[in-house]
Formats: C-alpha cells, sequence, structure tokens
DNA sequence: GCCATACGCAACCTCCAGGTTGCACAATAT
DNA sequence: ATATTGTGCAACCTGGAGGTTGCGTATGGC
C-alpha cells in the first residue's frame, strides 16, 4: 500500500495532494486492487485458488517458504482490497476470489487506455489544425 | 547478511520461491505492472498523462507537492515496468503512456478470472457426479 | 558569451510492508 | 479426556520504497 506523507513537517510547506489526486472515486476502486497484486506472493496467491479453487489458510501456506502468518497477512491485504473473500467451514477457514472485483480492475484499464487514446486524438488534430 | 542468521526457518534447502512461484512469465509480465499502478502517485501520474496527453518531468512535477526528483523516481519505475515510454525533446523529456502494456494487464485479469470460473466448475462437477 | 531552464546523479532519512516467533484458543479425531 | 489440527493475536525485526536536498551538466534563448 502507499506510504506515508512524509512526517508533519513537510519541508516545502504545502500538504497533501500527491500530484492533486483527483478522482478519489478511481483510486479508492483500484489503486489498492494494483497494489494488492503488485506483491509476487500475492499474485501466486490468487493465481493457485484459480486453478485449485477455493482453499484454507494452512492449505495454501503447506509447501510454501512462507509462514503461515505471513499468508494470513497477504489474504488480509487482499480482503480488504476486495479481491478475495472467506468463509468459515467447520475449523477451517476457506478463501476465494471475488471475481468481480477483478473484473473491476480490467475495466478501469480499460478507461485509462481510451482516455489516452483520446489526448493523443486531441494532440493531433492541435497540431495538424 | 541480511537474511537468517541462525533460526532454522528455511533450513528445508529449498530457498526462495513465494508459493512455488510457477509461471514466471506471468510474473514478470504483470506483477510489476500492478506494483507500478499500486502507488496512488503513480496512478495520479498514468491519470494526468492520459488526460493531458505527453507531458515532461516538471511539467508533471510543476504544482503538485512533490519534488521533481520523486517524480523522476516515478517514471523510472514505470519505464521499467514498461508503464511509460519516454522521448527527448530538445533539453527535455516527454513521457507518455506505453498503451499496449496496459493491455497485456487487463488480459492477465481476464485469463485470471476465466480460470477462476473453470476452477469453480469442475470442483462443482466432484461434488455433484 | 551568459543566464535560465530541464534534467541526471548520489547521499541521506524515515517509515511501513512483509516476514518471523511465540502463545492462546476453537474444533475435530481418537 | 487428550492430542491434533486450523486459526487468531501481538510483539518483534528489517530492507527497501518513497521522499528530500545539494550539486553538476546539457540545451535553448538573448
Amino acid at each position: 500500500m502507499s506510504r506515508r506523507r512524509s512526517s508533519a513537517r513537510g519541508a516545502r510547506g504545502e500538504r497533501h495532494d500527491p500530484l492533486r489526486a483527483g478522482r478519489r472515486q478511481a483510486e479508492s476502486l483500484s489503486h489498492f486492487v494494483f497494489a494488492a497484486l503488485g506483491d509476487p506472493t500475492r499474485l501466486a496467491i490468487v493465481r493457485r485458488l484459480c486453478y485449485e479453487g477455493p482453499l484454507s489458510i494452512s492449505r495454501l501456506a503447506a509447501g510454501g517458504s512462507l509462514t503461515r502468518q505471513a499468508i494470513t497477512k497477504h489474504l488480509g491485504v487482499m480482503e480488504r482490497a476486495r479481491i478475495l473473500r472467506s468463509e468459515r467451514r467447520g475449523r477451517e477457514r476457506l478463501w476465494r476470489i471475488e471475481q468481480a472485483r477483478l473484473a473491476e480492475a480490467r475495466h478501469y484499464l480499460d478507461v485509462i487506455a481510451k482516455q489516452w487514446d483520446g489526448a493523443l486524438g486531441r494532440l493531433k488534430a492541435m497540431v495538424e489544425g
């Protein structure tokens, strides 16, 4: 996730707003998703869930080189980003993918790409016109 | 002298491999892209480039609360992830979006989603059959 | 030539994500 | 009842991401 804004005595005076943040909506929607997917371990987990279906924590941790706790933390992050969803099943907890969420992220990339095309189009028009 | 020194954690022999990494391809292709997009500042930059077209470093830094250097670093990260591409233009350097790269990431999410559906399908078949 | 602009490089600082360890607790198995 | 398995919780530790400052170097306009 994001780094905290540097200390309270931010040297240059102005505070907050990374590049005039804009579109909080888009941020809250996608930035967390991408951040979550940006970690190799997390991506691996997602991939495994995709191949093997819903799995429990210890199942995910078994075999790998990481502690169960480490896995648990990653699952937590992805749950908060709503990429995954958990469901208690007896004494274990099954994790599954929130597929719709991935679709959202996908769509966001679409929008970005389209806007980029638009920007280039306007630019070209200005130069030529 | 960084990793574990005595606690025989990874004494198992196999070093490395987060969740048996698998599909290095997919990782190298998308993990970096997602990581890059996961930072709010970076997402903001991408968004600006999308709206305003190609921009120079100092143009991007102007107005915002971050140093030019900070922006430069972010641009570097995204260049390495091949989300952006630069082009010298006189004494300045114009940055633009590598739109195809976003499409790749998008596609990757597609694949994941499809595989998930498949996994659920197989699971259901096993339970019912 | 001279000055301002647009960068690049490198050292340095801070903080938190990613990892570990240790222990307590709930749900099964036997 | 007891041992075992699957988790949850909390207190650590550490490297590197994200940021800053300072200075050196092209490039363009005058």
